[in-house]
DNA sequence: ATGCTGACTATGT
DNA sequence: TACATAGCCAGCA
């Protein structure tokens, strides 16, 4: 049974596979970390990530496709949307990103043999 | 122990 | 498309 101490574990191991130029969902996260539902936590998790941590945080978004809005110091907001520009992730006039382009599609293939 | 908060999502209007 | 509600659950006072 997993603890709560590896849910952030797994939520971090799933961050980090989300490759560059690619963004992922909360609840998506959340699914491949076996929390499927508890989106919040994924969020609460990356909130709690020390600076300098080895993981690209900058690629988990809202449902919405748009970077989620800090509740206190919006600071993070500006930078996450600025390190995804520069992966070559696109932004609408909204401040939005097409999800229907750039969601990351995970290949859930756990032992089935590649292809 | 209780109650509130929050980097969310799905559904209804 | 945008706003309001409800459901969710870990962390913290």
């Amino acid at each position: 049974m997993p603890t709560n101490s590896d849910r952030y574990a797994r939520i971090y191991a799933v961050v980090r596979q989300v490759p560059e130029g690619r963004v992922a969902t909360y609840g998506q996260i959340a699914a491949l970390a076996g929390i499927a539902g508890h989106a919040r936590q994924v969020g609460y998790a990356l909130h709690a990530l020390p600076d300098g941590a080895d993981i690209p945080w900058q690629r988990v978004i809202n449902a919405r496709g748009e970077v989620s809005p800090r509740a206190s110091g919006g600071w993070a907001a500006g930078l996450q949307r600025h390190l995804l520009e520069e992966e070559g992730v696109a932004f609408d006039a909204r401040g939005r990103v097409d999800l229907a382009r750039c969601r990351w599609e995970p290949e859930e293939r756990p032992r089935s043999p590649r292809r």
